[in-house]
DNA sequence: AAGTTTCT
DNA sequence: AATG
């Protein structure tokens, strides 16, 4: 039997068709004031596979100079559009957390893209959990513990479905083995995307 | 290694 | 290092 991680939480079909619909008309929009970028590793400047954005009071960013939480988009210099309140609202159904989220990270993942195994430990308060929201086509994704090369399990996750990493699982090492492409009409060309709630500075 | 490749 |  493959249980998941103390800590990790599967929401499947959390957001239903309609909802999904409007939550991606608001990253529609997030996008087109933000328009996806291309991460890359510190050190060295390998792309990832995902492009992303953000939307909140802060943004996640990969380059050279290294993984961090900035208030402005790396190539438009302009601040990260507002967090959409429908993110705020599903943030207090499901996080059980007061402070409220300060960036929504956007992934995006066409057919090809992947993610590594890694942590989420930019953040300078882990007493808040992880939210993440599958929208489009599903994925394969993995999660561990927290230290590398521990056991992990995999779950198929699809559009609309949330996962939570909170308490223990805060720090789980997780990661997106694959995306099964053409699984769902969401998106009108395909792909996945995956938006992460977080909070970064102590509440 | 938030990568890429490889194989018990 | 996992073994997806």
């Amino acid at each position: 039997m493959n249980v998941l991680p103390k800590g990790v939480r599967h929401v499947p079909s959390c957001l239903d068709p309609a909802a999904q619909k409007a939550l991606l008309e608001d990253i529609r929009a997030v996008v087109a004031e933000a328009p996806l970028f291309q991460p890359v590793m510190p050190r060295t400047g390998k792309p990832l596979s995902v492009r992303m954005t953000n939307c909140g009071s802060l943004g996640w960013v990969a380059d050279r100079n290294g993984y961090r939480y900035q208030p402005t988009h790396p190539v438009t210099g302009k601040s990260w559009p507002a967090m959409p309140e429908r993110l705020f609202s599903l943030w207090d159904e499901i996080a059980g957390h007061d402070a409220p989220p300060e960036a929504c990270l956007v992934n995006f993942y066409d057919e090809t893209a992947k993610m590594g195994m890694h942590q989420d430990k930019d953040e300078a308060d882990f007493a808040a959990p992880v939210v993440s929201i599958s929208l489009g086509d599903d994925c394969r994704f993995r999660v561990g513990e927290t230290t590398r090369g521990g056991r992990t399990t995999s779950l198929r996750l699809a559009s609309g479905d949330v996962v939570v990493l909170g308490g223990e699982g805060r720090l789980a090492y997780h990661g997106v083995d694959r995306i099964y492409p053409a699984t769902s009409a969401l998106l009108k060309n395909g792909g996945r995307l995956n938006l992460t709630l977080r909070r970064v500075t102590k509440a």
